[in-house]
DNA sequence: CGCGCTGTTGAAACTTGTCAAAGTTTGTGG
DNA sequence: CCACAAACTTTGACAAGTTTCAACAGCGCG
């Protein structure tokens, strides 16, 4: 097997190069539970790497699926365009996170991967990731769990879109925001936005005029200070007890 | 091909004994793609069916997870809870579909399966399955495929939550049931909702009164006749008119 | 047979969407 | 590096859709 042939030269040349093994997303990612000879197989299978512009598309809904792909560094929206010309945003990506688990059902992805900030990003084979994961039962136990995990965080949108009314559903974004980005290691308190009011909107199935206003509202009641897309959370609980109250 | 043997073997053992080598929901469940050889030893994983009443819960919320469920006869509904009483059905299951695949990422369910009326199940532990999935690639595959596809179908609610009004949500709802039906061989036209008109509501984001109200205002344009549970589906194409038309 | 759950319908209130205008930022080309 | 255009954001007034509250009807289970 020619598979340690390849960590050798990765390692040989170049410090620079990515790898699973030295990235510092490895436990929001896939290799979290790897033992260091498995993560050196991952490594191997994790070449193809890339950088996006902001705008690029990482793929498009109808483009055929062969890979899944990580975030290295940067931020992604997924969205579904029909005919009409409605869109909804299925989701905001950032470092660590899968993109493209959607296409693996029908093998052509279903939706819009679009770069809202230049991004690196790791492609994986899926075939060959399949392989590997039938010889090592962390990964294949890993990656069922990143797709089940997928299914619940979707559960969670269904229950803000179903349930919820505009106030709950932007405090309910912006924690989960400042939640991910704390997890990254960045201000809790504090960061800027990478989509379009209209961006949220769309995801959060509001206009974004309505959007707009309860930024506003927010600001207002001294929740958050915003200023474009720098926003700041002055009162965590604040935004937190807005979730709840009902009517 | 041994198909015939195994199909002997299980035609002399019992017509009474259930295997997944003789439901005829084979085609929209696991084991679709499997050699004879690889269903026997599915078949032999299957080992736990029970049934349910109606009112009955599969699993609830917290309890752990340590099997999925195959339906092979009945109707569900998922549903999470939040602690002020509000609740999301994230969706109603019907035979050949799967419950549970939420509760791999937490090794904890996170929602609510309940029994709409009396039903037939499978469980299937799922560490085995996993471990047998290791070893037959194909139900590797198709397990992925079946995961992609629920994460797909929550991206189809989430446009239907953000994007769609009430006429719309409930034409798409209708639409997808009738479609369902048909592919398990009943009418495509004439059906029995399994569920309330809050639980449909709460599905799509509505009020129990709005869903009426439209069920009503389909009839009155003679789209579907409806009376209580029991609904007709008379014009198709204006169902599907119905969910294009934007404002 | 009656009680409770489910479904229907009406009127009023409220939330969000629509349309419009103006202000702000960003990016590009001269 | 500035100027201008395009894209994005904010805000207001009004309209539309949905929810809320309430009353009543129907069905089904014990």
């Amino acid at each position: 097997m020619p598979l340690q042939n390849v960590q050798l030269k990765v390692n040989t040349l170049a410090l620079v190069k990515t790898a699973c093994s030295n990235c510092n997303l490895r436990e929001l990612c896939l290799p979290f539970w790897l033992e260091p000879d498995e993560l050196e197989r991952l490594d191997s299978l994790v070449s193809n790497r890339s950088r996006l512009k902001r705008g690029e598309y990482l793929y498009r809904a109808g483009d055929p699926f062969d890979a899944i792909y990580a975030i290295r560094s940067g931020f992604f929206k997924t969205d579904v365009l029909i005919e009409d010309g409605r869109e909804q945003v299925t989701g905001f990506q950032m470092g660590g996170e899968l993109l493209g688990l959607d296409g693996i059902c029908t093998e052509q992805h279903t939706c819009n991967a679009i770069a809202l900030e230049d991004s690196d990003i790791c492609a994986i084979p899926f075939l060959q990731m399949e392989t590997l994961s039938r010889e090592i039962h962390s990964l294949q136990h890993h990656f069922h769990k990143v797709m089940s995990r997928e299914i619940v965080r979707d559960h969670g949108v269904m229950m803000l879109l179903g349930t919820m009314r505009a106030e709950e559903r932007l405090a309910a974004f912006l924690l989960n925001l400042s939640q991910r980005f704390t997890a990254r290691g960045y201000s809790h308190a504090e960061f800027f936005l990478r989509m379009t009011r209209e961006e949220i909107g769309s995801y959060l199935g509001l206009k974004l005029e309505t959007v707009s206003r309860t930024f506003s509202r927010f600001q207002e009641e001294g929740h958050i200070a915003v200023q474009q897309k720098h926003i700041r959370i002055l009162d965590v609980n604040g935004l937190k007890a807005l979730m709840k109250q009902r009517s």
